[in-house]
DNA sequence: CTGAAAGCGCTTACAG
DNA sequence: CTGAAAGCGCTTACAG
């Protein structure tokens, strides 16, 4: 037996000449689309299988309009923030033979424009829109783009469809956790103001001890940058203070480290004296603290995955319905 | 005017039309491939850009038999080591209008098939598989694959093209930069000694000091975990005998943090009375050290850069020799 | 139930 | 110098 086509791949061509019908009816009988004798849609599968075809899916698209590859852009790509989105964006997405581009621009315009054309050249389904602030936009507009935008994890224009953590409720898990555990006098140790997040954090924090009749102590909540050493000069700072606090609450979990640092040179014992909840559940920090620290998950590739299924709605034509889309955040409970 | 085509977007069709010539003179002329005049030429591009006419390369790559499209694999989509790479790769290619497929598929092989599938259904014209680690494979094996692969970060077949760190100079480096600081008690506190980077390291460190007429010291390498838990345990182990190293170089950056908490605690002024270097320059941490981190940089982002131009390469058919490719590590001083 | 024909949007020999 | 024709590998009406 010899193949027909020579040191080539097998072609639709083959099978239909191995099993002696047009390329048609092999179609039809491997897309399970048309009528046909059962035994002939059989064998020609059994032919396809023996030959080892596998459809050339550019050829297919050619035809059918629907490349079934996404864009995923990113202005972040060492950020710890949208690996997982994009994790969760593949895995959504394979089931349905769903492949993903990834570019990461950033914050070049002019690359930008580069990577999505090169993507939309490509024929592209649809484009995921991620970034490592929900209070940012990429350096690119979409509006002129031909397909789907979903945005995820960056600002997006307020009539499309874009996916965030609601981090109200992702705080108010953290602070309602400290109540439950007893502690009476919460602070919160945060980090710069300007952040939406930080602000939506705050003041879900304020409104969670009210809610409980809780006073909310004097220093209320400290802003200051997304590090250890805030953590820790902040806890210096609230120690000045004659009321200390029984519970903290911080705005991620490097602030976190930097607190139970400074709460253990200061000899409180964590969490007996001062609890600590931290936000992020960034393994490679919240295992590592002494002890492991209790934080929000802020359910990062679920995020993705949603957001590639939601994607893939829209490039099949279902009405969505726009707006900001807030997923729910999950207390990781560890033994802070 | 009206359109040709109704709805759609604009092709070589409608540009040829409009330009008053066939599709194959308008694809020659906007490919500058064969001959014709100069002015027709330039008519046709002039109203190739009036028309916004963008070349579907889905049509395209199916003559051309080149996809413009390479997959990335990776088993490590939240480490810190594949994504530098990744950004790497994709910024390398896309100067050749080369879109990069991501997949993350953890340890699975079945979901790595499933990827793979996919992306050569999709025509790609080469892999890049990468890893977190130099000493493991994929949980798949590519050598049935019909496109060229390269290996980076991870571990390939030796007849393959595999790009990894030079570590034994990236150690050497760090070595040779507390020797030239005065460092003459010089320790190493690593990772696990069944990490390959590990023990090339912990051999370049004793090399180095031994090419210094340096004498390795009583406690010489010390292997534990990555962690900063094991700097600061390690550092409670050397400080028990009697001569204290003036020089501690450290397996990766986490150690070094650890490292230099206990070294405060024990009063020991960083650099003056013990110079510390780390190990991957991951900035979130070597930044955050008081003081900041003296590091070694592993050039990930020119790691993946290279392993996609000499993919590229490959497809173009150029003769490449094959083997392991070891490429610099960069000293980054800051002030510990 | 099955096949011939046309077409997706390009490119590439081959004629003229 | 330019164009008609064939082809890449599929799918999709349309006939029969």
């Amino acid at each position: 037996m010899t193949d027909a086509n020579v040191g080539g791949r097998v072609t639709i061509y083959d099978v239909a000449s191995k099993a002696g019908v047009s390329t048609a009816t092999a179609s039809k009988a491997l897309n399970d689309t048309g009528r046909m004798a059962a035994e002939t849609r059989a064998r020609i599968r059994r032919v396809a299988e023996e030959l080892g075809f596998r459809p050339n899916a550019l050829a297919r698209s050619l035809t059918s309009k629907r490349s079934f590859t996404v864009g995923l852009l990113t202005d972040d790509i060492y950020g710890r923030f949208t690996l997982p989105v994009m994790a969760g964006v593949s895995e959504g997405l394979i089931d349905q033979g769903v492949s993903v581009f990834l570019c990461s621009v950033g914050g070049d315009p002019a690359l930008a424009r580069i990577h999505l054309d090169a993507m939309l050249d490509k024929q592209v389904d649809g484009i995921i829109a991620t970034g490592k602030r929900v209070d940012r936009p990429l350096p690119i507009d979409f509006s002129a783009v031909p397909v789907p935008v979903v945005y995820v994890l960056t600002e997006g224009p307020a009539e499309a469809i874009t996916l965030v953590p609601d981090e109200r409720q992702g705080a108010r898990e953290a602070v309602r956790h400290l109540i439950q555990r007893g502690c009476r006098r919460i602070a919160h140790i945060t980090g710069p103001e300007h952040f939406l997040v930080v602000r939506e954090r705050a003041l879900s924090y304020r409104q969670t001890l009210e809610a409980a009749d809780l006073r909310v102590p004097a220093a209320d909540v400290l802003y200051g940058t997304w590090s250890e050493h805030w953590g820790h000069e902040a806890v210096a700072r609230l120690w000045s203070f004659d009321e200390r606090p029984d519970g903290i609450f911080c705005g991620n979990d490097q602030i976190a480290r930097g607190v139970m640092d400074a709460l253990r040179e200061r000899g409180a014992a964590i969490p007996h004296d001062v609890a600590v909840v931290g936000f992020d559940n960034w393994e490679i920090v919240a295992e590592e603290t002494r002890p492991p620290l209790t934080t929000i998950d802020m359910n990062l590739k679920e995020l993705g995955r949603q957001a590639g299924l939601t994607l893939v709605r829209l490039v099949n034509g279902e009405e969505i319905e726009k707006g900001l889309l807030q997923l729910p955040c999950k207390l990781v409970v560890r033994s802070s």
